[in-house]
DNA sequence: ATTATATAGCGACCGACGGTCGCTTGTCAA
DNA sequence: TTGACAAGCGACCGTCGGTCGCTATATAAT
């Protein structure tokens, strides 16, 4: 990038999207504290307030990271919604793509979430915005299927929240019990069936799994 | 503490846990980054490094403080389960116990838990061995009511998994549907029973309900 | 060809951070 | 009276996130 030009905004986005890339690697193999602005800027080989031209604090990065990714998947559920009217098997879907989200991300969103409460108003809203458009998102499944008499009625809110808590939980343990599909699976199992023995006494119910 | 005497070992416990209520309210105040060892030093009135002949590192407090309180969670968590021989009850009355812990000590928990895996190894293996110890004691719950047969077979570690972390779930979210102990009937209700409307078209189960 | 303008990029700096070290201050036992 | 010892701290370190004003260069206007 020769100094003299002015960048066209397809090559400020790109920028931003390497500068990105390299500070998520970073993030998820040393954690948010320790990855430096100094570091990133190296790697992206520009001067460490060159950085500050394209994100205006260490936090932006994380924020817009997520918006980004966010936008994306909430694009990919409505996409999943309209193809597929069974709520139970609609649901299933939607968390088998949450899978599809790279590591790097999970561990930003984590730490996002654990911190955002004391980030700037600005990036607290900006969260706050597309948290809530995805959790809607999902809640009109919820909601859908209760309408259909296919769900009890429940509280859909409390409901969204576990669900993708719940996600969260599966994908970030240090101590996976099973391959995440089949912990995945047997999570909405429990979600839609319970773990309660209702049936009687035969113990091995085997609800149909959706993975491989 | 006048300079020239030695320290009882009591006196020194209840110096250290001063220092963690200092700390801990400053951390839920103020998040655990933007809370400085200067700051929790001014407020127990003491030099910054006189607070390092308590707590080798910042880290350390907050490690501290969580094996505190599981220490005492796990022993509670220990009577409930020796009293209360009806496994869905039990775990009921285990979640409630979780409520019953202070705000601030969730706050740095979701802090631990988002940043474990960067802390230094000693504090990583502290938090593993306590966490290990309450996962292991809800699981003999699990565990035990699928010998029973009143639980249907499930994966024990994935359940415990679920359970623990729906309860810093809906603690934690700043965007609560109900009270916290109606949300966490209800949470309760899904694990046992899930959201599907299985007993017919009746949508009304009405679960039994633990909280006033 | 020259000048004016705009901007990509950065070096040098700031206050605050977590953490360290050796000195001072005071107590008690010999 | 003195010597051993521990509580406590001031001064310092390297590094952090973040700021600011300068430099260098490409284009537009003259």
């Amino acid at each position: 990038m020769p100094k003299g030009i002015t960048l066209t905004p397809e090559q400020q986005a790109a920028r931003r999207s390497e500068i990105v890339d390299i500070a998520l690697r970073l993030i998820a193999e040393n954690g948010f504290q320790k990855t430096s602005m100094r570091e990133i800027a190296d790697l992206a080989k520009m001067g460490k307030s060159s950085l500050y031209d394209f994100f205006k604090t260490k936090d932006e990065i994380a924020v817009y990271a997520m918006e980004k990714k966010f936008e994306e998947i909430i694009e990919q559920v409505h996409r999943i919604i309209d193809n597929e009217p069974l709520p139970e098997l609609c649901l299933r879907k939607i968390m088998h793509n949450q899978l599809k989200v790279p590591h790097q991300y999970r561990i930003v969103l984590m730490w996002l979430h654990a911190e955002s409460d004391y980030l700037e108003e600005e990036y607290r809203k900006r969260l706050k915005t597309i948290r809530y458009e995805y959790h809607n998102t999902i809640k009109t499944v919820i909601e859908g299927g209760v309408a259909k008499g296919v769900f009890r009625k429940t509280d859909s809110d409390l409901v969204v929240r576990l669900l993708i808590n719940s996600m969260l939980s599966i994908v970030y343990t240090s101590r996976p019990s099973a391959s995440e599909e089949k912990m995945l699976d047997e999570t909405i199992n429990i979600f839609l069936h319970g773990i309660m023995n209702e049936g009687g006494e035969k113990n091995e119910p085997l609800y149909p799994v959706f993975g491989a």
